[in-house]
DNA sequence: TAGCAATTGTCTCACGTTGTCATAAGGCGA
DNA sequence: TCGCCTTATGACAACGTGAGACAATTGCTA
């Protein structure tokens, strides 16, 4: 059984306030005595107390994270880690909960989170969507994703300017005939991404309007499946040939890059590819390693945690820019 | 503010104590008094505090889920799913801790544990490694690791199973010449598998014995870097050319799978590739389709979940067994 | 009618911590 | 010497829950 401020007091032949003042760095302690009060504390190994504390303060300093189906996609351990950091720099503890939602485990998590009183909660998606949870007494931060009735704060990644940026890179570095390969309408970075491309083109002097394709069958959610074989067959087989493609992910551009391989052509010297998410480990693991624009998850997760604690004023929309990580395939 | 038993009571017109038999499942309350009660429950939707619960039970019913270095490896994700599901189904609170062994989220994440009087500790690593971890007064259990001076009982991947089940696979579907690109020899799973491998070539009557290169030039922890090239180029160039590729984990297929159609060849047509680890969703976006064995991730956290709230008897360690996955490199 | 079982209520305590208030000791100016 | 201030320390209560001891009430049976 550990230790507690009784027993350290009792050791330390002292009133168990004088223990809790010392814990608690107030100034009001004689410095010898705070001296072998300490040294008593180290001595037994005593660890204050959380759910006694929690009690007594009536407040938790808890802050859920719900990271929702991060089995389907990693990249949402950077989101975790730039809260998980916030929190402690804070002194704030994050309970954190992989859940699917809609299935037991969220409701799981939401139970044990008011259990805990937690003081706030970080709803995490896997890919920036629209999502829609009910208002509830405790404030929801949503990371990743957005509240259709805009009903909560919202930290996202700024995939239009992420678009603009490569589209940007791409053009600065001479290529003339890029093409998109786009995720499904239906994920909202598609058309923010989209817009930045053919904005991004327009700032160079080119419509590429006609320049972006759809190139993933399934639906959110499924397992993914590219249709990207057809249309590279497509755009290769016509006179006009791409100098580059631009794809939707990097998983998209795994893919691609044995499509291309197919067709008998070779990343980084027949045609440039670039991508989005700088997803760990395959990147870099491509042959040639492959330049992507990273997302900002780490600071994503880092703003979604200062807003839990510092409460947000009102439903703000936070948009962070991404990284270009260059490798060799442009 | 949330309710408290009390304002429960006083809404139903009963006594604290009949509210507090309703929620512990006191049998001695009437029928139609505890629906009443559970009615009013629901309405004002109390959740009993769970710091309070703590104070008085002199209990936590919490179980510290420490994974060490989730971002370099993504598939310890199923190890955190299937003690999560455990601790749910039988009551208990997980906390889970993304953490970096010897830097300070290490240290913060025990601290807070402790504070919250964990009653046991998983530590889980990322791949089957020896550690150091120093008994304490809160038990450890060593999850897809294990203590050098048995110290910690420890759930691990079967190693030596895995390799012997995939090569009588091999031999069986009529392969004769497999070669077995390991891990490195730092790496404790690779000794396993190599041995698997051996054992289970020479119960198929093949000295398998100098089939087995190791293919991983980086020590453990560092950023992965193959030396898959040379291998393959020697083993390809001479005249006994292997008829499938046995890798040691499913991002050195990757690379295999690059390497090989450098060399012009085709995998699952001039030379066939399996591995270990069916990690999501390398292996299944890989063309052909990775066959490998999976790890037995899920079952291990499981298994690592109740031991933690049974507590071990002795420091056992526990191997379980893989899966084998069928697509179509082999 | 007495007695019994079932149900509900009252009261009290304890868990570990910390805020409020009280107390004690020492110094200092009047 | 007294009053007053500063510094240091201590006594006590309360947070929400759960449990024990026991009383009170009701309805039923012997």
């Amino acid at each position: 059984m550990p230790a507690t401020q009784r027993e350290v007091a009792r050791r330390a032949k002292t009133s168990l306030k004088t223990v809790s003042r010392v814990i608690n760095n107030d100034p009001l302690v004689n410095a010898e005595t705070r001296a072998r009060i300490e040294a008593i504390i180290a001595e037994v190994g005593y660890e204050p107390h959380q759910a006694a504390r929690m009690m007594r303060s009536q407040k938790s300093n808890i802050i859920g994270f719900l990271a929702d189906g991060v089995a389907t996609y990693p990249s949402s351990i950077d989101l975790v880690r730039g809260a998980q950091d916030v929190a402690w720099e804070r002194g704030k503890q994050m309970m954190l909960f992989n859940i699917e939602r809609g299935r037991p485990s969220s409701a799981m998590a939401d139970s044990q989170l008011a259990a805990f009183r937690a003081e706030a909660i970080i709803y995490a998606a896997t890919f920036h969507q629209q999502v829609d949870i009910e208002p509830t007494s405790v404030p929801h931060i949503l990371l990743n994703c957005f509240d259709g009735g805009g009903r909560h704060p919202s930290i996202l990644p700024d995939d239009y300017q992420l678009a603009r940026d490569i589209t940007r890179i791409i053009f600065e570095r001479g290529y003339r005939r890029p093409v998109f390969l786009n995720l499904n309408t239906d994920i909202v970075a598609s058309h923010l991404r989209g817009k930045g491309f053919i904005e991004g083109a327009a700032a160079a002097g080119l419509d590429a309007s006609a320049r972006v394709h759809i190139a993933v069958k399934s639906a959110a959610g499924a397992p993914t499946e590219f249709g990207t074989r057809r249309i590279l067959a497509d755009l290769f087989s016509g006179g006009d040939r791409p100098d580059l493609v631009l794809c939707g992910q990097d998983i998209m551009a795994m893919n691609v890059y044995f499509e291309l391989a197919e067709l008998g052509l070779k990343v980084g010297k027949d045609v440039a590819v670039a991508s989005f998410d700088n997803l760990d480990p395959i990147a870099g693991l491509l042959q040639p390693g492959l330049s992507t624009m990273e997302l900002p998850y780490y600071e994503m997760g880092r703003a979604a945690m200062n807003l839990a604690i510092d409460g947000a004023t009102h439903n703000q929309v936070l948009r962070l820019k991404g990284k270009f990580i260059e490798r060799s395939s442009l």
